[in-house]
DNA sequence: CTGAAAGCGCTTACAG
DNA sequence: CTGAAAGCGCTTACAG
């Protein structure tokens, strides 16, 4: 270790770097130290920092569908709040699909600070690795198993069958995830309890399902359309906005006029539902949000704070002209 | 160690485990050990292995840009490609911007196997960490300093500026990206050479730019129609299909009909721009390539192969609805 | 073919 | 306040 060429035990340069000088180093040698980490341009090498401590300062947070437009905002945020002390790393398992159990051991070797994870099944918990702080993310019904951000998707449901109701719209094509998510289950049963309480029918058998993928929700809608209609549908919920881009295209295609022939609404509110053929009527679920309350539980954690309570953040419908 | 329980050295796990035993450890051993590592759900620590070799075995992907639908396709093909042998890790900086010196530090200090870096500036690579194996994706110019997979813009840029010329058009407006990338500094310098050589004009002064978010590049469009449409403008271009459809919002906005009154074509070829309003013409970069290509480039540096050629990915046009 | 040992670069009790 | 030393869990020459 070149540091301490510049006077002082080693031990004396770990202190200081990890600022625990604290009345166990003089201030002059402490000076001296940093002088010379400044010369030397010397950083801690996080691995044999990790081997040492048991722990790194990566934080990894795990999505099934990253690339999603929708993480950019939680992205952000997560990193702002987590500040410079910890690195932010992703892991992404393909597109719809949960990380395997490998996946799950290969990262709890890299011996991270703590885990993010968005939209987890009950599986992937059982696998998690213990001891590792974790926080989950749009995991409504797992909160027992781990601290968690929720939104509140009951109101932002029944703000949307509501506006649909008041546009006369009382069958609903029903789009779903093909994700084992909890959040898609919840939608769609939230969905149907407030559709059913006001006499209105949610179409959910036979299921159609899809994964994030435009061509792939096209496809779905396009087999799906002609039952829909048959059975008197005039408006078709997706579950989230990038399968509701899918519907947009399969009506399109079927040279069905939207909000005319058939109302669209998804839930999301990406970026780019404002600028589709109509824009697109959806339950926003704020990204930012999500990621920094999130961040904010998970350095407590880390810090060894009690375990926090679990947050819900609002779902709020934004009407466009895909729903009149 | 646990494992030695059944039966040998340490050592002797070690390269049984590492697929190292030939001819250095007796058939028996090994598979002694391969039952033990089994039986005791054994998983090597990659903090320690990544110590005492020197490199870890996670290969990390950076990019302005992650949550960019255009980087869907790019992580799976990599994912794919590089295998289970190594752990496929994101790093995002901000959108838009670089990552600094510190994160740059950060990431040496994983000591990764290797590093994919898209749309990289010099001024990171004058940073990167050096030894470790390096492959730049989308980095036109930059080829003497690492091997890199390029897309053939030129002749996207051809096939699309002949496109408008046929429709008529003579004066573009031009929405630049505002991040440092080589790749934006490359498709403005095409476009430009490609109109001038027709005897068309894109317009390119004063310069109008914005970051990869919907929302400021309709405001950066909003502010530039004005001037673009007194220049005579019939069509603009945006350096990427994000950016276009902040340019389709602006249109929107300002009450102008696309492609009526004015045409617009993006890069990429997102999934999303089948079904914006209307329908995104656009030079397609197809990611599946340029992650799968990228990846076996990495590897092969990573085995030790002699420094890959840079490779170079079709780039073609895509004619949509909002070119008429 | 096999094992004891040094070393990877830190951190952290533990004596001074 | 300071330093010598053990230890984190592996890998890899090096003797047998």
């Amino acid at each position: 270790m070149v540091a301490e060429r510049a006077g002082t035990s080693i031990a004396a340069v770990s202190l200081v770097v990890n600022g625990k000088q604290a009345g166990r180093i003089s201030d002059e040698n402490a000076e001296r130290v940093r002088a010379a980490v400044r010369e030397l341009g010397y950083v801690v090498d996080s691995t044999a920092s990790a081997l040492a401590r048991g722990t790194s300062d990566v934080v990894v947070l795990l999505a099934p569908d990253l690339p999603n437009p929708f993480f950019g905002r939680v992205i952000n945020a997560v990193q702002e709040t987590l500040g410079p002390r910890f690195q932010l790393l992703l892991f992404a398992s393909p597109t719809g699909e949960q990380p395997t159990v490998a996946d799950v051991q290969r990262l709890a070797a890299l011996r991270p600070a703590g885990l993010l994870v968005s939209a987890p099944t009950v599986e992937f918990l059982d696998d998690a690795p213990p001891g590792v702080p974790l926080v989950l993310l749009d995991a409504p019904g797992l909160q027992d198993r781990a601290p968690t951000v929720n939104y509140d998707l009951a109101s932002g449901v029944r703000a949307l069958i509501a506006h649909l109701a008041e546009r006369g719209h009382t069958t609903i094509g029903y789009l779903d995830g093909s994700t084992p998510a909890a959040t898609y289950e919840l939608r769609r049963t939230l969905l149907q309890a407030e559709a059913e309480r006001r006499g209105m029918t949610l179409l959910t058998t036979p299921p159609v399902r899809s994964r994030p993928d435009i061509a792939e929700a096209m496809a779905a809608t396009e087999a799906a359309l002609p039952g829909w209609r048959a059975a008197g549908a005039t408006a078709v919920i997706a579950a989230s906005d990038t399968l509701a881009h899918g519907v947009l295209a399969a009506c399109a295609r079927a040279g069905l006029r939207v909000p005319e022939d058939i109302a669209v609404a998804g839930f999301d509110d990406l970026p780019a539902s404002s600028v589709t053929a109509p824009a697109l009527t959806s339950v926003a679920l704020p990204g930012d949000l999500l990621g920094s309350v999130a961040a904010r539980l998970l350095l407590s954690l880390i810090e060894g704070g009690e375990a926090p309570e679990t947050h819900e953040l609002p779902a709020e419908l934004v009407v466009r002209a895909s729903t009149g």
